[in-house]
DNA sequence: TCCTACGATGGACGGATTCCAAGTCAAGAA
DNA sequence: TTCTTGACTTGGAATCCGTCCATCGTAGGA
Protein backbone atom coordinates (compact mmCIF):
# COMPACT_ATOMS: atom_id res chain seq x y z
CA UNK A 1 0.00 0.00 0.00
CA UNK A 2 1.05 3.00 -0.78
CA UNK A 3 2.08 5.79 1.92
CA UNK A 4 0.85 8.78 -0.81
CA UNK A 5 -2.24 7.51 -1.12
CA UNK A 6 -2.67 7.06 2.51
CA UNK A 7 -1.54 10.43 3.52
CA UNK A 8 -3.91 11.87 0.87
CA UNK A 9 -6.99 10.25 1.80
CA UNK A 10 -5.81 11.53 5.61
CA UNK A 11 -6.09 14.83 4.40
CA UNK A 12 -9.45 14.51 3.20
CA UNK A 13 -8.12 14.47 -0.63
CA UNK A 14 -11.28 13.41 -2.91
CA UNK A 15 -10.48 10.33 -4.22
CA UNK A 16 -11.12 9.50 -8.08
CA UNK A 17 -9.97 7.21 -10.16
CA UNK A 18 -8.21 9.58 -12.33
CA UNK A 19 -6.22 11.29 -9.17
CA UNK A 20 -4.99 8.06 -7.62
CA UNK A 21 -3.60 7.03 -10.88
CA UNK A 22 -1.18 10.71 -10.88
CA UNK A 23 -0.64 9.81 -7.88
CA UNK A 24 0.74 6.04 -8.36
CA UNK A 25 2.60 7.29 -10.80
CA UNK A 26 4.46 9.52 -9.08
CA UNK A 27 4.74 7.36 -5.76
CA UNK A 28 7.95 5.88 -4.75
CA UNK A 29 10.25 6.46 -7.93
CA UNK A 30 12.53 9.38 -7.74
CA UNK A 31 12.47 10.02 -11.06
CA UNK A 32 11.54 13.69 -11.83
CA UNK A 33 8.67 13.59 -14.97
CA UNK A 34 7.42 16.07 -16.74
CA UNK A 35 3.33 16.89 -16.73
CA UNK A 36 3.43 14.95 -20.20
CA UNK A 37 5.24 11.98 -19.52
CA UNK A 38 3.35 11.56 -16.33
CA UNK A 39 -0.06 12.18 -18.68
CA UNK A 40 1.68 9.39 -20.74
CA UNK A 41 2.25 6.95 -17.66
CA UNK A 42 -1.63 7.30 -16.46
CA UNK A 43 -2.67 6.79 -19.31
CA UNK A 44 -1.82 3.24 -19.36
CA UNK A 45 -3.97 2.56 -17.06
CA UNK A 46 -6.72 4.88 -18.10
CA UNK A 47 -6.81 6.11 -21.34
CA UNK A 48 -9.32 8.57 -21.36
CA UNK A 49 -7.53 10.93 -18.74
CA UNK A 50 -6.81 14.36 -19.95
CA UNK A 51 -3.90 16.36 -19.50
CA UNK A 52 -6.18 19.07 -17.67
CA UNK A 53 -7.23 16.68 -15.23
CA UNK A 54 -3.33 15.55 -14.72
CA UNK A 55 -2.53 19.42 -14.93
CA UNK A 56 -5.06 19.97 -12.43
CA UNK A 57 -4.16 16.57 -9.72
CA UNK A 58 0.02 17.89 -10.07
CA UNK A 59 -1.50 21.22 -8.73
CA UNK A 60 -3.07 20.19 -5.58
CA UNK A 61 -0.08 17.98 -5.04
CA UNK A 62 2.37 20.45 -5.44
CA UNK A 63 0.17 23.02 -3.03
CA UNK A 64 -0.39 20.27 -0.82
CA UNK A 65 3.60 19.91 -0.52
CA UNK A 66 3.91 16.29 -1.64
CA UNK A 67 5.34 17.14 -4.64
CA UNK A 68 7.59 19.76 -5.83
CA UNK A 69 8.04 21.66 -8.97
CA UNK A 70 11.39 21.77 -10.50
CA UNK A 71 12.02 24.13 -13.48
CA UNK A 72 14.51 23.22 -15.68
CA UNK A 73 14.95 26.39 -17.72
CA UNK A 74 12.66 27.15 -20.92
CA UNK A 75 11.71 23.41 -20.67
CA UNK A 76 8.79 22.06 -19.36
CA UNK A 77 8.79 21.56 -15.90
CA UNK A 78 9.17 18.31 -13.81
CA UNK A 79 7.17 16.85 -10.56
CA UNK A 80 9.71 15.60 -7.78
CA UNK A 81 8.02 13.29 -5.85
CA UNK A 82 10.51 13.23 -3.24
CA UNK A 83 9.12 16.68 -1.58
CA UNK A 84 9.25 15.72 1.87
CA UNK A 85 13.25 15.89 2.42
CA UNK A 86 15.04 18.43 1.49
CA UNK A 87 17.52 18.05 -0.97
CA UNK A 88 18.86 19.71 -4.26
CA UNK A 89 18.79 19.29 -7.61
CA UNK A 90 21.39 18.66 -10.05
CA UNK A 91 20.28 19.47 -13.68
CA UNK A 92 21.74 18.55 -17.30
CA UNK A 93 21.59 21.56 -19.49
CA UNK A 94 21.08 19.68 -22.55
CA UNK A 95 18.82 17.21 -21.93
CA UNK A 96 16.70 18.34 -18.81
CA UNK A 97 17.46 14.82 -16.80
CA UNK A 98 17.70 15.68 -13.04
CA UNK A 99 18.86 14.18 -9.97
CA UNK A 100 18.35 14.76 -6.32
CA UNK A 101 21.70 15.00 -4.55
CA UNK A 102 21.89 16.31 -0.88
CA UNK A 103 25.36 17.91 -0.20
CA UNK A 104 26.34 18.70 3.66
CA UNK A 105 28.13 21.89 4.04
CA UNK A 106 28.25 25.29 2.09
CA UNK A 107 26.88 24.32 -1.07
CA UNK A 108 28.76 27.26 -2.98
CA UNK A 109 31.86 26.20 -1.62
CA UNK A 110 33.46 22.74 -3.46
CA UNK A 111 30.88 20.37 -4.08
CA UNK A 112 32.05 16.44 -3.65
CA UNK A 113 33.00 14.48 -6.71
CA UNK A 114 31.87 11.82 -4.94
CA UNK A 115 28.23 13.64 -4.82
CA UNK A 116 28.54 14.97 -9.23
CA UNK A 117 26.95 11.64 -10.29
CA UNK A 118 29.14 11.54 -13.02
CA UNK A 119 27.44 15.13 -14.01
CA UNK A 120 29.85 17.73 -15.14
CA UNK A 121 29.18 20.82 -12.99
CA UNK A 122 29.68 24.29 -14.46
CA UNK A 123 27.96 26.19 -12.47
CA UNK A 124 25.50 26.49 -8.92
CA UNK A 125 22.59 28.85 -8.82
CA UNK A 126 20.74 30.00 -5.34
CA UNK A 127 17.19 31.08 -6.00
CA UNK A 128 15.44 32.90 -2.93
CA UNK A 129 11.61 32.65 -3.49
CA UNK A 130 8.92 34.11 -1.63
CA UNK A 131 7.07 37.65 -1.86
CA UNK A 132 8.59 40.89 -2.73
CA UNK A 133 7.22 44.05 -0.33
CA UNK A 134 4.30 45.19 -2.36
CA UNK A 135 3.48 41.57 -3.21
CA UNK A 136 2.91 40.59 0.49
CA UNK B 1 31.48 54.55 -23.43
CA UNK B 2 29.87 51.35 -22.52
CA UNK B 3 32.51 48.40 -21.66
CA UNK B 4 29.80 45.54 -22.41
CA UNK B 5 30.23 46.50 -26.63
CA UNK B 6 33.79 47.37 -26.09
CA UNK B 7 34.52 43.75 -25.12
CA UNK B 8 31.80 41.70 -27.62
CA UNK B 9 33.76 43.76 -30.52
CA UNK B 10 37.30 42.63 -29.22
CA UNK B 11 35.72 38.75 -29.19
CA UNK B 12 34.98 39.61 -32.40
CA UNK B 13 31.24 40.12 -32.25
CA UNK B 14 29.75 41.12 -35.41
CA UNK B 15 28.16 44.25 -34.84
CA UNK B 16 24.99 45.11 -36.32
CA UNK B 17 23.01 48.28 -35.46
CA UNK B 18 20.32 45.36 -33.91
CA UNK B 19 22.83 43.89 -31.94
CA UNK B 20 24.44 47.15 -30.45
CA UNK B 21 20.75 48.54 -29.44
CA UNK B 22 20.15 45.10 -27.73
CA UNK B 23 23.50 45.60 -25.42
CA UNK B 24 23.37 49.34 -24.90
CA UNK B 25 19.92 48.24 -23.41
CA UNK B 26 21.09 45.44 -21.14
CA UNK B 27 24.67 47.51 -20.41
CA UNK B 28 24.81 49.39 -17.01
CA UNK B 29 21.59 49.13 -15.39
CA UNK B 30 21.23 45.73 -12.98
CA UNK B 31 17.41 45.59 -14.06
CA UNK B 32 16.14 42.44 -15.08
CA UNK B 33 14.27 42.72 -18.28
CA UNK B 34 12.22 39.94 -19.86
CA UNK B 35 12.87 39.59 -23.50
CA UNK B 36 9.61 41.34 -24.66
CA UNK B 37 10.35 44.12 -22.49
CA UNK B 38 14.26 44.16 -24.05
CA UNK B 39 12.59 44.37 -27.50
CA UNK B 40 10.26 47.01 -26.58
CA UNK B 41 13.17 48.92 -25.39
CA UNK B 42 15.09 48.34 -28.14
CA UNK B 43 12.12 49.24 -30.27
CA UNK B 44 12.38 52.97 -29.09
CA UNK B 45 15.23 53.42 -31.27
CA UNK B 46 15.28 51.14 -33.85
CA UNK B 47 11.75 50.77 -34.49
CA UNK B 48 11.95 48.22 -37.13
CA UNK B 49 13.74 45.38 -34.64
CA UNK B 50 12.47 41.89 -34.86
CA UNK B 51 11.31 39.82 -31.86
CA UNK B 52 13.29 36.96 -33.46
CA UNK B 53 16.47 39.32 -33.76
CA UNK B 54 16.12 40.08 -30.15
CA UNK B 55 15.70 36.58 -28.80
CA UNK B 56 19.09 35.45 -31.02
CA UNK B 57 20.88 38.47 -29.35
CA UNK B 58 20.35 37.44 -26.06
CA UNK B 59 20.71 34.03 -26.46
CA UNK B 60 24.31 34.89 -28.39
CA UNK B 61 25.25 37.09 -25.14
CA UNK B 62 24.21 34.20 -22.83
CA UNK B 63 26.43 31.75 -24.72
CA UNK B 64 29.15 34.78 -24.33
CA UNK B 65 28.53 34.37 -20.57
CA UNK B 66 27.73 38.55 -20.68
CA UNK B 67 24.19 37.75 -19.84
CA UNK B 68 22.66 35.56 -17.71
CA UNK B 69 18.81 33.87 -18.12
CA UNK B 70 17.15 33.84 -14.65
CA UNK B 71 14.22 31.56 -14.90
CA UNK B 72 11.01 32.83 -12.86
CA UNK B 73 9.10 29.72 -12.58
CA UNK B 74 6.28 29.87 -15.56
CA UNK B 75 6.81 33.20 -16.71
CA UNK B 76 9.15 34.66 -19.24
CA UNK B 77 12.71 34.20 -18.43
CA UNK B 78 14.50 37.53 -17.66
CA UNK B 79 17.89 38.38 -18.53
CA UNK B 80 20.64 39.71 -15.91
CA UNK B 81 23.47 42.39 -17.40
CA UNK B 82 25.32 41.29 -14.08
CA UNK B 83 26.47 38.22 -14.72
CA UNK B 84 30.25 38.62 -14.38
CA UNK B 85 29.53 39.14 -10.82
CA UNK B 86 28.53 36.30 -9.02
CA UNK B 87 25.23 36.69 -6.99
CA UNK B 88 22.18 34.81 -6.27
CA UNK B 89 18.36 35.49 -6.87
CA UNK B 90 15.74 36.80 -4.80
CA UNK B 91 12.37 35.92 -6.68
CA UNK B 92 8.78 36.86 -6.31
CA UNK B 93 6.66 34.23 -6.53
CA UNK B 94 3.48 36.21 -7.15
CA UNK B 95 4.60 39.47 -9.61
CA UNK B 96 8.06 37.37 -11.07
CA UNK B 97 10.55 40.27 -9.38
CA UNK B 98 14.25 39.74 -9.30
CA UNK B 99 15.99 41.18 -7.01
CA UNK B 100 20.29 40.25 -6.47
CA UNK B 101 21.53 39.61 -3.48
CA UNK B 102 25.17 38.76 -2.30
CA UNK B 103 24.72 36.60 1.29
CA UNK B 104 27.98 35.32 2.95
CA UNK B 105 28.30 32.15 4.14
CA UNK B 106 26.06 29.25 3.59
CA UNK B 107 23.68 30.23 1.69
CA UNK B 108 21.26 26.95 3.17
CA UNK B 109 21.80 28.26 6.71
CA UNK B 110 20.14 31.76 7.86
CA UNK B 111 19.94 34.89 5.15
CA UNK B 112 20.33 37.79 6.79
CA UNK B 113 17.22 40.02 7.43
CA UNK B 114 19.43 42.92 6.04
CA UNK B 115 19.83 40.71 2.92
CA UNK B 116 16.03 40.25 2.51
CA UNK B 117 15.13 43.51 0.65
CA UNK B 118 11.46 43.38 2.91
CA UNK B 119 11.16 40.41 0.88
CA UNK B 120 9.00 37.45 2.99
CA UNK B 121 11.30 34.33 1.83
CA UNK B 122 9.54 31.09 1.77
CA UNK B 123 12.44 28.92 0.40
CA UNK B 124 15.77 28.64 -0.96
CA UNK B 125 16.43 26.50 -3.79
CA UNK B 126 20.62 24.95 -5.08
CA UNK B 127 20.64 24.15 -8.54
CA UNK B 128 23.74 22.59 -9.95
CA UNK B 129 23.83 22.89 -13.69
CA UNK B 130 25.85 21.33 -15.90
CA UNK B 131 26.39 18.08 -18.47
CA UNK B 132 24.90 14.55 -17.50
CA UNK B 133 26.90 11.89 -18.07
CA UNK B 134 25.52 10.96 -21.27
CA UNK B 135 25.23 14.51 -22.43
CA UNK B 136 28.96 15.19 -22.03
C1' DT C 1 -30.79 5.72 -2.91
C1' DC C 2 -30.62 10.50 -3.83
C1' DC C 3 -28.28 15.12 -4.09
C1' DT C 4 -25.07 18.19 -5.07
C1' DA C 5 -20.76 20.16 -4.93
C1' DC C 6 -16.58 19.02 -6.61
C1' DG C 7 -13.90 16.72 -10.28
C1' DA C 8 -13.12 15.35 -15.24
C1' DT C 9 -13.25 16.30 -20.06
C1' DG C 10 -11.33 18.07 -24.40
C1' DG C 11 -11.09 21.58 -27.33
C1' DA C 12 -10.14 26.37 -27.68
C1' DC C 13 -7.03 29.68 -26.21
C1' DG C 14 -2.75 32.30 -24.84
C1' DG C 15 2.04 33.45 -23.88
C1' DA C 16 6.76 32.57 -24.74
C1' DT C 17 9.95 31.04 -27.81
C1' DT C 18 11.79 28.88 -32.02
C1' DC C 19 11.79 27.97 -36.90
C1' DC C 20 12.15 29.12 -41.68
C1' DA C 21 12.83 31.01 -46.24
C1' DA C 22 13.90 35.21 -48.21
C1' DG C 23 16.03 39.59 -48.10
C1' DT C 24 19.96 42.58 -46.21
C1' DC C 25 24.37 43.95 -44.69
C1' DA C 26 29.18 44.05 -42.07
C1' DA C 27 33.60 43.68 -42.84
C1' DG C 28 37.61 41.58 -45.06
C1' DA C 29 39.75 41.21 -49.83
C1' DA C 30 41.31 43.29 -53.93
C1' DT D 1 36.30 52.26 -52.94
C1' DT D 2 33.83 48.34 -54.60
C1' DC D 3 33.07 43.55 -54.48
C1' DT D 4 31.87 39.29 -52.29
C1' DT D 5 30.08 36.28 -49.22
C1' DG D 6 28.77 34.36 -45.14
C1' DA D 7 26.50 35.92 -41.34
C1' DC D 8 22.52 38.56 -39.69
C1' DT D 9 17.63 40.14 -39.83
C1' DT D 10 12.84 39.73 -40.71
C1' DG D 11 8.04 38.53 -39.73
C1' DG D 12 4.90 35.23 -39.93
C1' DA D 13 4.05 30.47 -39.12
C1' DA D 14 4.75 26.85 -36.06
C1' DT D 15 5.65 24.69 -31.59
C1' DC D 16 5.63 23.84 -26.94
C1' DC D 17 3.60 24.34 -22.33
C1' DG D 18 0.11 25.30 -19.83
C1' DT D 19 -4.61 27.35 -18.64
C1' DC D 20 -9.51 28.22 -19.35
C1' DC D 21 -14.20 27.10 -19.91
C1' DA D 22 -18.73 25.06 -20.49
C1' DT D 23 -20.58 20.71 -19.92
C1' DC D 24 -20.96 16.22 -18.15
C1' DG D 25 -20.02 12.75 -14.55
C1' DT D 26 -19.51 11.02 -9.95
C1' DA D 27 -17.77 10.51 -4.86
C1' DG D 28 -19.46 10.49 -0.74
C1' DG D 29 -22.49 12.44 2.79
C1' DA D 30 -27.62 12.75 4.15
Amino acid sequence: MSDLLERLRNRGWRMTAQRRVVAEVLDGDHVHLTADEVHARAARRLPEISRATVYNALGELVALGEVAEVSTDGRAKRYDPNARRPHQHLVCSRCGTIRDVHPSGDPLAGFPESERMGFLVSKVEVTYRGLCPSCA
